[in-house]
DNA sequence: CCAAACATACCAACCAGTCGGTATCTTTCC
DNA sequence: GGAAAGATACCGACTGGTTGGTATGTTTGG
């Protein structure tokens, strides 16, 4: 059980708890995981007390599933704002919003990773309430970029049938990029795989790949190797 | 916190104990979580008594480290009989791989999603020892898979040296399709998922993508429709 | 008879959640 | 304006149950 670091000051102002609890949710449930934290992790965390606690929610678990709505419009915000919304065609919006998840792909991994990807992973058989939760984040996120994954698909001559299931491709490819960050404990992986993203895309789109410099994976593993055909 | 199913009978025979530990650690930490998961449960999926457990395993710990690889080797063994090996063409290889992966995509959950992947996700930053094992599992199949990739690509006229990358992004791919699926509660946007990375590989080959049958996702959110562009 | 393979009882630490109580802000009424 | 009344926010000791792990005894195959 490593400590939790405390980003905040010892106490918390009255009136700041549960903003407090749901930042610190989303940092030590994405370091800890779920089960891995105890609500004292959470209130050091906060700089709160545990009457602080459950005066603001009613269980641990009642925090994880608003912390996935607080983590949800925190990210919303930020691609809401972001330049390449205002791009005027919609493939380089859609590409835009995949580099820019690629250029933020740095620092601390629990910074960057998804939180409501994490959760799910971890309690989606044994805690329903935050599975639901975690599902209507990344599935809503998807659905809110499904219309410019349609109209690029149109300008492109191809079916915008096909823009719902592209646009979770897209989610699914960064998730999948965040487990082998974490596996590896570099990003340099997901990066790649990012740039993969863009190459389909892309192509699907008709449009050339934009700028990211994805700095190749030098990790390798440790194992004897095994080999395939054995 | 919901009980374990017990797949195997009340009591183990004497001298099984070990593997019957370490089958149980598969799907009991994939369905519950390491952290969600006590050694009692894993002692009563297993039909295996403490003793037993604390006799062949030093800790919950070295037990998670020494499924890693016991998961390993049970996927390799099974891609390494599989049909698909056998085809001439590389790109057949690497697409007949994928499409394998597809398939196995249905009953439970928790018997065809990886269980690297599932704990990494989960203890990467708190169990160092579970995040090497995981990461040497996973980008060690990732390696195994490599010369079909150079192969193909090569074969397209393409540099091989994007192979390892390549290789990588398909791991990410189907990790990503997994937290899709356990978010959604359903195979369908895994399937998707897949279906898209067989069109990026096949264009990658200048082959064409091979049959598979992936009914569209029909779950959408109950979210209350919040406007990406607020 | 001996060592490996168990079985059972047990323990200290920890955990989620409770509860009686206090501090501070807001409303109400004069 | 100001005091009383009430609501909200917070505090932290406590509890019943669980946890990972240990200590010690028993069975079994060779």
């Amino acid at each position: 059980m490593p400590d939790v670091p405390a980003p905040r000051p010892a106490r918390i102002r009255r009136g700041d708890a549960r903003p407090a609890l749901l930042d610190a949710a989303l940092s030590v449930f994405r370091a800890q995981g779920y089960a891995g934290t105890s609500v004292d992790d959470l209130c050091r965390a906060a700089g709160v007390t545990k009457g602080a606690f459950f005066h603001h929610f009613a269980s641990k678990e009642a925090l994880a599933v608003a912390a996935a709505d607080h983590f949800g419009r925190m990210a919303d915000g930020l691609f809401a704002q972001a330049p390449f919304r205002a791009l005027p065609r919609a493939a380089d919006r859609v590409l835009g919003y995949v580099a820019l998840r690629c250029a933020l792909m740095q620092g601390p991994i629990e910074s960057w990773t998804c939180y409501a990807g994490t959760l799910t992973q971890e309690v989606w058989a044994s805690h329903p309430a935050i599975r639901e939760a975690a599902a209507a984040e990344i599935l809503g996120h998807a659905e809110r970029l499904e219309p410019d994954f349609a109209r690029a698909l149109a300008d492109a001559g191809e079916d915008p049938a096909e823009a719902a299931s592209l646009s979770r491709h897209v989610q699914a490819v960064l998730q999948g990029a965040f487990v082998l960050a974490k596996a590896a404990g570099d990003a340099a992986p997901a990066r790649e795989s990012a740039a993969h993203l863009l190459a389909y895309l892309a192509g699907r789109f008709g449009t050339s790949v934009p700028e990211i410099p994805p700095a190749p994976f030098q990790g390798g593993t440790s194992l004897p190797s095994r080999p395939f055909r054995g």
